[in-house]
DNA sequence: TATGGCCTGTGG
DNA sequence: CCACAGGCCATA
């Protein structure tokens, strides 16, 4: 599921449903996550959850007490929210919250990682770049971060560091959008380019949060203009889509439309 | 920059 | 059986 859309989307699910109540228990449902989980994690019982806001693709668990538990989906997380205490297929975490609602962290692959930063804490200093829908994020800014990359624009857009909230399937759909060839050297780009591309993963990104007010499970894959469409026709120029290997992730685009 | 590891599931 | 999967980190 999780580039920034579905996170966005999970966080919102979560929070609408569980904000406001009072954490009662946890449990690690999976030896890795037991191996992984904040020790401390006791010191969150009793403390009501105020909201849970997204940060790049993190989330972050705000608690009355100042405490905060910060949860990462990477590829397979997601959550549930049951009023049963019966663990969904696959649930990895279990936060019981009062009035009998049920959170469950459920991530099939059990690559999800769920941290602890206690009330006055720092926050951790895992710098990203600028958010991939902040609305001040302009073409200039980003080109000055692309200064110094020679690697391939795909690849640079999913380094976090750079831009925050890309990921493999919609830095793919956003190079289409913006008609950018993703072997093209990050740093050779025009300042008119990025602006195309900077409207191209807005798109991507608005596109995808507006499937995600149902909650469903998978995103809507059939909105796809290139991700997973190898053999299949340019939804432009009807020239077939190739599909190649960028850092060990498959990348999908067009040879005639996608220019470098 | 490239590779392996984390984990499990699905599809060819 | 093998390839591959929407992420990220550690290592050489």
């Amino acid at each position: 599921m999780p580039e920034l859309p579905e996170v966005e989307g999970a966080a919102r699910y979560l929070n609408a449903q569980v904000a406001g109540r009072t954490l009662r228990r946890v449990a690690w449902l999976h030896p890795s996550l037991q191996r992984t989980a904040p020790p401390a994690i006791d010191t969150v019982i009793g403390q009501r959850l105020l909201r849970v806001a997204r940060v790049a693709k993190w989330q972050e668990l705000s608690f009355a007490g100042g405490d905060v538990l910060i949860v990462h989906f990477r590829m397979t997380g997601d959550w549930a929210v049951t009023t049963r205490d019966e663990a969904p297929r696959h649930a990895r975490a279990h936060f019981a919250f009062s009035g009998g609602v049920h959170a469950w962290l459920v991530d099939p692959r059990v690559l999800a990682r769920v941290q602890l930063r206690v009330a006055g804490a720092e926050p951790s200093p895992t710098r990203t770049g600028p958010d991939a829908l902040d609305p001040t994020l302009d073409a200039a800014t980003l080109r000055a971060r692309f200064a110094a990359r020679r690697a391939p624009i795909k690849q640079v857009l999913l380094d976090q560091t750079v831009i925050a909230g890309v990921g493999n399937i919609y830095a793919a759909e956003a190079l289409w959008h913006a008609r950018i060839d993703p072997r093209t050297p990050a740093q050779q780009l025009s300042a008119l380019r990025v602006t195309r591309l900077i409207e191209g993963i807005r798109w991507t990104m608005e596109l995808a949060l507006s499937d995600q007010g149902r909650h469903q499970y998978r995103t809507a894959m059939d909105r796809l203009a290139v991700y997973d469409r190898e053999g299949h026709p340019c939804l432009r120029c009807t020239t077939l889509i190739a599909r190649i290997s960028q850092g060990q992730r498959s990348t999908y685009f067009c040879r005639r439309c996608q220019r470098t």
